[in-house]
DNA sequence: CGTATAAAAGATTTTAATGTCTTTTATATG
DNA sequence: CATATAAAAGACATTAAAATCTTTTATACG
């Protein structure tokens, strides 16, 4: 629910890189696409823009792959999702009304407002270094899809 | 954000009919769909699914259209949601992950959990009666699309 | 019964997200 | 420079939601 399988596939991607950045410097897509059971080029155009944005960085040719940079410990989820998804859903109304605002509140704004607020605020606090940090054997298991 | 167009679409026709149901007693797709600014054949369908399940009636032939029944103005939300789009959304991972669960958690698993359950809480709690008992002109502007 | 009305149903098209396959570009190394 | 490797880019296919158009079914009423 509430995200695309984009954003789900980038989240895991980032992760995976992370995880494996102490066993290797690059990780290439064609690894973490299998490990992820998720479609390789799909993942691989996903993977470009989240380099684009320099979420983490990348090489081509031989030992290329996918790599860390400074700032990916320290991106917040928001972050990604922007990347992904855009961050649009945050300000559209719940019922699909252009002209809803505090003002002129649609029928269910009032209960939408401070769920969309909450989950804009988790997104903002949560970095990936939050999600890296716990417990890696258990988080490979929990990125893979089986 | 959160849900599809045709549940907006739903839950506005619904909220229409309300308002008219002291007017008329029967309103036609043609109005609706007029008035909302919302295809008109597929809001059909829609509202056609709406009466399956007993959450309007409606009639066919000369003076008939939707109306409301007994039961409409009790109805939750989240009924209306399980109609359009289902209600899996409330069990499904964030991340895309069929095993994610409160043992073997997906990465953002204890971020969403509770706002997941706040919205289907709050779905569940409000009635159509509850979105039709606020201020009925200014629900009408705040219906239509513009 | 005949006719007009209005929902229901069916068929088809459009659009965006997702997925697959092929070609191009960049780079490390002999 | 030649070759192999791996990301990037491009073209195309699939799927589901959304939208449009046409035909069928039910019903009120003269």
């Amino acid at each position: 629910m509430f995200f695309t399988k984009s954003f789900g596939y980038a989240v895991r991607g980032i992760l995976y890189v992370g995880l494996m950045s102490n066993e290797k410097k690059r990780v290439q897509i064609d690894e973490i696409a299998e490990k992820l059971a998720v479609p390789k080029h799909f993942l691989g155009k996903i993977m470009n823009k989240i380099v684009k944005e320099h979420i983490l960085d990348s090489t081509k040719g031989p030992y290329g792959g996918f790599s860390l940079n400074k700032d990916t410990l320290s991106i917040p989820l928001i972050k990604v999702l922007e990347v992904t998804d855009g961050l649009e859903q945050f300000s559209m109304c719940a019922l699909g009304l252009r002209k809803c605002n505090p003002e002129h509140p649609c029928p269910v704004h009032h209960e939408m407002e401070p769920l969309r607020s909450n989950l804009k605020r988790a997104l903002t606090n949560a970095t990936i270094n939050d999600l890296v940090a716990g417990n890696k054997p258990e988080l490979i298991r929990n990125i893979s899809a089986f």
